[in-house]
DNA sequence: ACCGGTTTGTTCTCACGTTCACAAACTCCT
DNA sequence: AGGAGTTTGTGAACGTGAGAACAAACCGGT
């Protein structure tokens, strides 16, 4: 089994996963954790575009994407040199490298499998139409919902996943069942063909090799910040009360 | 501005955010990738202990949390010495030992700002309440949907963020709302006395120094797919046509 | 009581990611 | 044309995380 990392966390990167640090074939090598970081700067440069703004220096690009601008500038090296020394770079022109380097000028279709309440948000998002992702389908095991409109899409039937996943040649798979059903329909997306899964069910997904999986899991993160918030609230009553200093770097 | 990190990742890390590294005040230290996997670890217990299982291994734990053994040991070990050599982990005393460590033995409230699509599927979502974390609070700017019930909760006006905050000492606030009204909601929750925030919306949350922010973009996770998707499609088409090698590590 | 088998906790090594600092390169002004 | 100022791209140092390997410790049987 291979998965994404991202430090993710990263995540944050990926908490659990075995990460293979850096991709290569044909182009160089970009580190995962740079990966991770590129739609944050398109998302950003998308900002700056509709304000108006024609060219801007790594320090303003890295202040809207959040990152330090060393680090944005090592980032974009890997794809290349699109800056101007002593200039910056041009919003419209990098926007389009970063986009082409990550794949969204083309167009990918999508499934969704599980429309609950979560399935349900994530057919409405319209995210994910304007950067490059189209959803061809949405599936649902539940034979009550069947036939209902979601988003201007039916719910169908999983047992037409395989004919879809054909049809339109799907490569990117969405998880939003129950965890008990996940593993199932997991396995079922990967041998119609499906290489790549977005998995939003609270369980550990096996794959095999060549399989990407990324997962998001609300309550952990809500667990992370707790635990965090539980640190601050030791060191307000601790011992020294020590101001603001929640945190000591070790 | 602090973010927790992590590699995140998941992800893992996350992607933009200076990390802190480790956190410690009174008891040790424990790095940041740590943290971010304990409530797998947790998680993996409660399965465990649900089928049944009253004791178990590293090799098995780690199995059922997708990590590596040494890695899980390594991780346990920061919290304490709670297994027994020979034998293994009691799987709940070890689980009470996590659940305490990250901070889920007692009840966090929680507001939820944006009940939109996603905001009504957090909202609907199982999977908050029975991990320790209890939402107080619906809160929409939009007085079309004022007073409508949404999982046994009313829907209330935003302006009475200040007034709950205080009444149930909420500590994390969750963001469901679109991007452009993102940033003043948070810095009202941060003004209210909220401290930690978990961020859906697609932007990059400004807050002050000891205000823990963690993000969760649906978007940027399809990205991260689909930049090694393309990457598996070029290696296809490629030179070499090499087989399944659709990374090579450098 | 002792010995073999098993599993944890920890040390050590290596690779990855972040950040600093600076040379290269470009623009603008004189 | 030349120089001052600015900004990128990158080399190097540092800190963190992952994984292998091993010693310490525990159980059970004889």
């Amino acid at each position: 089994m291979r998965a994404t990392g991202a430090a993710t966390p990263g995540s944050p990167l990926d908490p659990t996963a075995s990460v293979p640090a850096t991709v290569a074939v044909g182009g160089a090598a970009i580190p995962e954790a740079t990966v991770a970081r590129l739609p944050v700067y398109l998302r950003a440069l998308t900002a700056l575009a509709d304000a108006g703004t024609t060219t801007c220096s790594s320090e303003e690009l890295a202040a809207a994407a959040g990152v330090n601008s060393a680090k944005l500038r090592k980032d974009l090296s890997y794809l290349g040199s699109y800056g101007t020394r002593g200039v910056g770079y041009d919003v419209e022109y990098l926007r389009y490298q970063i986009a082409r380097e990550i794949g969204v000028t083309q167009d990918w279709p999508v499934v969704i499998v599980g429309i609950g309440n979560l399935g349900h948000a994530l057919a409405n998002y319209s995210g994910f139409r304007s950067r490059g992702f189209r959803i061809v389908a949405l599936l649902d095991a539940a034979a009550g919902r069947r036939g209902e409109e979601v988003a201007g899409l039916p719910i169908r039937s999983f047992d037409e996943l395989e004919s879809v996943v054909a049809e339109h040649r799907v490569a990117i798979g969405v998880v939003a069942t129950p965890a008990a059903a996940a593993q199932e329909v997991c396995d079922r997306l990967v041998a119609a063909g499906v290489t790549s899964i977005l998995n939003f069910a609270p369980t550990v997904l096996a794959v095999p090799e060549g399989v990407d999986v990324r997962k998001v899991d609300l309550s952990i993160e809500l667990q992370i910040l707790a635990f965090h918030e539980q640190r601050k609230a030791q060191a307000e009553g601790g011992a020294a009360r020590a101001a603001d200093a929640a945190e000591v770097i070790a």
